[in-house]
DNA sequence: CAGTTTCTGTTAGTCACTAACATCACGGTA
DNA sequence: TACCGTGATGTTAGTGACTAACAGAAACTG
């Protein structure tokens, strides 16, 4: 609503991304993510193999999400430091969560399609499935940071303990949401593993956090 | 103790095993491990790179240390099923650290140094630690069926969830632990981050578990 | 000592990814 | 409208991880 000016080089790069990426997921859930060389992504999108690298920097950044780490970040660095941390963190997950299903982050259901088969991509493939671990270090860092910086080390050693706890059990809630092919809501699977793992009191009675 | 036979061909695959992976974790620590090519290290363990890889099924395993499944599931099997899942399987790794750095696992000091070398090329090279966190992956499946098999998915659920938090803190710990160099006692600080998470009730008053 | 197994080296090849250079269309400008 | 700078793309050549296939040498077996 703010930026008006897609410059008609702007969207054929937008297209170009968005076919790579299209074509990408589509091959590799029908053959395999390691059967399909980049070369062949790059063929059926109408590319070169090089394009396909200018636009993605590895190959499995073709199927890796982007984790909506300002969304989370804000949350938590809103929510109220007297709770606990599991429950700050946690909370923010299921919000994050709620917002990115709820509305279908903005575009229809080919959206959460596209999103379902990426989540089962990363399960499956050993490759995909360690990446994303990783990156989840990434929105960890911007968690710990959300919190404030505790003086005390060893506070700080147990906020990363539970912030990447919470962050396990949100992976956990994933890959249940993609076995269930969406059926079940995010949100309340997320809730779920926070309670089974931290108890009742990790999260709001009224989800309000 | 028990099996007594080994072998001249046993005795060299071992040695040779042993040579390649300690000029490769001296390697990598002295100039990255991206930056050294496994014929390098082939080089310098006096074989060919094609050995290698008959010994290490990928660059990243020259450096992965095997997690001590069988000793943590046996616990796990072992833990009252009347205590809450974070704290079976809490105890668990808890007990398995202590066994591991007690008595540095049948070995000396070297031992010790080794794996903390191993530990922060871990942390610091982004595709070790993704496939560390991945082969967590197996570990937690071992433990989910040390817990018991619950008839009920709900509680499946649960179990995977609680396991994975308690799998990532004591990642965490893990973290911490290379970063002091060892001085910190392993056990305590997964114990520490294991109350920082899951509260007092999670471990054992006397870790007797 | 003969025969089999196992380890190892060599070669050639696939694939992910990078660097360097040429090309061509879009974009603003005179 | 004609012009040129900029950015997106293609092409080529190269590095490095990893595999398959074959050949030779060493060690176990009898």
């Amino acid at each position: 609503m703010s930026e008006r000016k897609p410059t008609l080089r702007e969207r054929q790069r937008t297209e170009t991304r968005r076919a790579i990426q299209t074509h990408a997921v589509r091959l590799f859930t029908g053959h395999g993510y390691d059967a399909v060389p980049v070369a062949d992504i790059a063929a059926a999108a109408g590319v070169s193999a090089m394009t396909v690298y200018r636009h993605f920097p590895t190959k499995e950044d073709l199927v890796l999400l982007d984790q909506p780490t300002l969304l989370i970040a804000e949350r938590v660095a809103a929510s109220s430091p007297t709770h606990p941390l599991v429950r700050r963190v946690g909370g923010a997950l299921v919000a994050a969560a709620t917002a990115l299903t709820g509305d279908d982050g903005g575009e229809g259901a080919a959206n959460k399609r596209f999103l379902l088969d990426c989540l089962r991509l990363m399960v499956s493939t050993p490759a995909l499935r360690a990446r994303h671990l990783d990156s989840q270090y990434a929105l960890q860092q911007a968690i710990i940071e959300a919190l404030g910086h505790p003086t005390d080390p060893e506070a700080a050693f147990g906020a990363r303990a539970a912030t990447s706890a919470c962050l396990a059990v949100m992976h956990t809630a994933l890959t249940r949401w993609a076995d269930d092919d969406g059926r079940t809501s995010l949100p309340d699977l997320i809730e779920r593993g926070l309670v089974a793992s931290f108890g009742q009191d990790a999260v709001a009675a009224d989800r309000s956090d």
